[in-house]
DNA sequence: GTCCTGACTCTTC
DNA sequence: TGAAGAGCCAGGA
């Protein structure tokens, strides 16, 4: 666990994501430090398949596309889990993402 | 011990 | 304005 420091600072910030919002993974890497990349958040992403309290399918990518759906064993799983915390997905992406956008940066510091 | 890949983002041509 | 390349860190082979 303590070993995986980095992953265990990347699942702290997406586990305190609120119901019904997304984050991106350009901002979880700027709030760990912005010297992390954002491909090391989506790395760890992929580590947390172990983690059921990580909410991965609150993170998308800068433009709010569904980029690791395809992670979650069906292309569809991400985009319904999202949309029953009242998430719009369409076209695989979400809507209204700067709506449903959430900020580690501005909402946990 | 070394090389490659990976769920991204930013800068430059 | 649009597209392509480079950079970041860690894990696996």
């Amino acid at each position: 666990m303590e070993s995986k420091n980095f992953f265990d600072d990347v699942y702290d910030v997406v586990r305190q994501i609120p119901v019904g919002r997304a984050t991106s993974y350009g901002s979880i890497a700027k709030f760990l430090g912005s010297k992390l990349s954002a491909r090391m958040v989506g790395w760890a992403m992929n580590a947390c398949h172990g983690m059921p309290d990580v909410p991965a399918h609150r993170v998308v990518n800068r433009n709010g596309v569904l980029s690791g759906k395809h992670f979650f064993g069906s292309p569809t799983a991400m985009q319904e889990l999202l949309e029953q915390e009242g998430i719009g997905v369409e076209n695989d992406k979400i809507k209204n993402f700067k709506n449903v956008y959430w900020d580690p940066s501005a909402e946990l510091l």
